[in-house]
DNA sequence: GACGCTATTGATCATTTGACCAATAATAAT
DNA sequence: ATTATTATTGGTCAAATGATCAATAGCGTC
């Protein structure tokens, strides 16, 4: 018994030392009296706020994925708070932990992001393709480079979350299938129902995604100077997968 | 003082129950006698392997790689300590901080991987550009398509280190610049020596890197199926990249 | 203006985690 | 064999970190 004291000496000498390090996280007296006191004198003593539930979640999802972002999901709830301009524990009355926070980000950027309008654009044959194909992605890819979604994208597909590749796996099957039918549409090959898309126009469909998609990369990630004229050079993505498209479809009718 | 003994015994009890959670920590008695015995029949006893300083660091080094693209530097010693098979403290020998060792991890892999041959090959104009293309760039995204190199190098950039920004950079300006000049070349137009890059080229550079790097990120983070002949894939994306660019050339010109 | 509801806070707990160190045991030298 | 060297380990510390809760104070109601 003796040795346990020894070592709780031991540890409660330099918990002082510890807290002194932080931005003066309290400084109190051994009793619990006289508290309100002395914690006023000490601490900022922070303006209490008092907000409807629906406003004050909405502002932590908001912060939430803001923070994350820039810090990926390893970032503390401490932090968020602070940024927040909130108490840690307040986190906790709207969200029960912080994977639940989490699995909400995901639920705002990966689901409610989606537009299925997307789809009608595409296939709304009244307009000529290289106009329907450029007025979407022009759409898309103002998400796909919006800082908060690529980094969020990127650190939930690293962390191995189902839902980034469930979100990758449905761009695919769903815009993929639709632009490469209308493709084939516009060149007077049958469409997809016949004939499956063949691993050549999946990967020229991905080659595209993918080169949008490193525009966002590269500026939210690398921090590397994007193109002045982002919109202008996503239409001549567009137009060179246009004609590299067509072409695929010439060489491959053969 | 009694008010410390007795968060001192309320924080005992646990202690237990936390180390049952884990794999069977120690379960040692109070007394430091008799140890070893004790030591022996409670834990599976590691048995000591002391290797030549040199080939431990490499191990170390290559199971960190191997550790924190799965996990992400948010990965704990301690388990990456256990998938080597030694112990956390032995890490501590050899690189004085987890950060040190990160360093470490960005020298292999941004530094040490990055071939000066390519830029030679590059200009080595008694070949076909066509093919030198092909030959670079089926070597290089040999690199890229690296599931832990890959990993990394988007952590890392997550993160923020300066390493990555300055990668992305460096491969801009050498390779970037290296194949305009060789396509201007190609096409009978002046060299960059003359007139820089202009923003379409370096966009269409772009264009290129990212959509093979993609084939990377859809392979090693969202864990999508990637096409089964990449060299060919990679092939095609070049042979694109090659009309488009030289129909970039033609109509720059004018 | 007192009252009641509940959003908010600060403190605290239990555990995790990077780092450190004294003791130990491989291996080489004698 | 004995000894010296040092790679390796288990244990430990200080700090951090997600989570919980009793006390508190803002706001609407009467």
């Amino acid at each position: 018994m003796d040795d346990a004291a020894l070592r709780f000496r031991a540890r409660m000498k330099p918990f002082k030392t510890n807290a002194m390090k932080k931005t003066l996280p309290k400084q109190r007296s051994k009793t619990k009296h006289a508290k309100t006191a002395r914690r006023r004198a000490a601490a900022p003593a922070r303006k209490r706020i008092r907000l409807d539930p629906e406003l004050r979640s909405g502002q932590i999802l908001r912060g939430a994925i803001a923070f994350f972002a820039e810090r990926g999901f390893g970032g503390q709830t401490r932090e968020l708070a602070q940024q927040l301009g909130i108490s840690q524990g307040l986190l906790y009355r709207y969200f029960p932990t912080k994977e639940s926070l989490i699995e909400q980000i995901y639920e705002e950027l990966f689901v409610k992001r989606f537009k299925p309008e997307w789809d009608t654009l595409l296939t709304d044959r009244s307009v000529p393709l290289l106009d329907r194909l450029t007025d979407f992605y022009r759409d898309y890819s103002e998400m796909l480079h919006d800082d908060e979604w690529g980094r969020i994208y990127l650190y939930s597909g690293l962390g191995g979350s189902s839902i980034a590749r469930r979100f990758a796996t449905h761009v695919t099957q769903s815009i993929f299938t639709r632009v490469i039918d209308e493709l084939r549409h516009d060149c007077g090959v049958p469409g997809v129902a016949g004939k499956p898309m063949s691993e050549p126009e999946a990967e020229l469909m991905w080659g595209l995604h993918g080169s949008i998609f490193y525009i966002g990369i590269r500026k939210s990630v690398y921090r590397v100077e994007p193109p002045r004229d982002i919109a202008g050079t996503v239409r001549r993505m567009v137009e060179n997968f246009y004609d590299n498209g067509r072409e695929l479809m010439r060489v491959s009718a053969s």
